[in-house]
DNA sequence: GAGTGGTCTAGACCACTGT
DNA sequence: CAGTGGTCTAGACCACTCC
């Protein structure tokens, strides 16, 4: 028994794949196709929600339905890692000039709107795990969010951990007035005589929750990247860790892995 | 004007977080829920739905609504590649032992279900791109399956694309009843003299198509992973490219990237 | 058979958008 | 203002699971 909502998203996610509809197009209403499909309102609706749900449409309240455009991704390539390392030993003048999000999305420093917040923190079970130190010690957390100007929304949702004595020698460290640092984190850390060797990226995808939906202000429809990054420095020591959320409809990561010769 | 559907996923969520409702519990029955919050029927199977697609609870006909246990995750790691380049040139009886799936999941060769498909295809525009080759050059186009034998769904749909005339000196690689085939493509890829020297792999995430969500057995409130792996040859040539669906709730990527020494 | 979630209806009212 | 999607109701019937 095939189920009317089901029949009726069958039929209007054909017209949108062949193309009959195109990005942009306005779909009937409600009202309409419930009266094409000689069902109910709220079945049209149950149909609609699957669409939606599946990012191939866009219910926009007063307006009407639309076929889903879909948003060009910024990419976030691991080569930033090398190029941020490249940068840590340049000039201030070169290190200010731009930064890892202009490297991302192309856009220009101008446009970008920077937020920074530290605060001290005492290592949980996982995180002294993961430092290697014991539980207690006290951490630096800082939360950073990064946006185009002309968007409400930042591009990601950044929290990164540093141990506080490991870089207490620099007290310009701990000092959230001084952000945005020209030249970034490998800069920060290289003030304190810390060289990395090596960075560790982990992600998961799934469905946001109702706070990242709202936070990074994503459409029903949309995933969510969740990206764990550690970096370890030459004596093999963690030296950082971040937690990065990202909207998974326009973040395109991209890793190299470069293979030793036979 | 909160909303009643809200008012009653807000509750469900903050006992699901608080740990109040543990992961394996069942929920009150929609009828019971309806009572309690003074709603309809279909009122209380809003605020599930909207539950269900969070990924936090599952609902299963005829037993109840349960607090969604994770799954444990397979990891996929990048360091994967070089692990399977040095394989290639050991001896038979070594690249039989265990393939990448396996490496991958830590389960043994015999608790897995293998499955390809090979055809022919003209390359389209973006495929010929890609491999730099005239659109119409004929391509291999590999379909690969890899599940758990006790379980119904795949790991991964793996499509995988390699171009006809740069591999028929040897014919075997051409047959799909030599699948599996010990040591894996980069195997298969020495045996005509291709050597590789670096991988690139894209990565998107997006909630599943029903077919996606059907082929990987997908529940609600999960998400795909995307992937794009193209291998490059010593030559620079592009010699592989395989796009890999992954299910978002079971998989780990992880990626090391080494840096250059001061 | 009892209890559960899944689907569907017909109609009401509200909130938002553009003119 | 008219037209759109968003929410909600009260109740019906069906399909599934377990006993």
């Amino acid at each position: 028994m095939p189920k009317a909502y089901e029949v009726i998203a069958d039929d209007l996610r054909g017209s949108i794949r062949s193309g009959e509809r195109e990005p942009g197009d306005r779909l009937p209403s409600e009202a309409d196709l419930a009266l094409r499909y000689r069902r109910s309102v709220p079945t049209v609706q149950n149909a609609l929600r699957l669409l939606s749900d599946e990012g191939l449409i866009d219910r926009r309240h007063g307006l009407g339905t639309f076929v889903r455009r879909p948003r060009t991704p910024a990419v976030r390539d691991n080569l930033r890692h090398q190029w941020e390392k490249d940068r840590a030993r340049r000039p201030l003048a070169a290190r200010a000039e731009t930064g890892a999000t202009e490297h991302d999305t192309g856009l220009r420093a101008d446009d970008l709107v920077f937020h920074a917040e530290y605060r001290e923190e005492e290592a949980s079970g996982e995180l002294a795990d993961v430092f290697g130190v014991p539980e207690g010690t006290v951490l630096l957390r800082r939360v950073f969010r990064t946006r185009y100007s002309a968007e409400r929304a930042p591009f990601s949702l950044v929290t990164s951990y540093l141990v506080r004595d490991m870089i207490a020698a620099n007290p310009g460290l701990l000092d959230e007035t001084k952000e945005p640092w020209p030249g970034g984190t490998q800069h920060q850390l290289h003030t304190v005589g810390i060289e990395l060797d090596r960075v560790e990226e982990r992600f998961t995808a799934r469905p946001p929750t109702p706070e990242e939906a709202e936070a990074l202000d994503l459409p029903p429809g949309t995933s969510v990247i969740l990206l764990r990054k550690t970096s370890y420095d030459t004596g093999g020591r963690v030296v950082e860790v971040s937690f990065v959320t990202l909207p998974g409809d326009r973040t395109e990561l991209r890793f190299t892995t470069r293979l030793e010769r036979w």
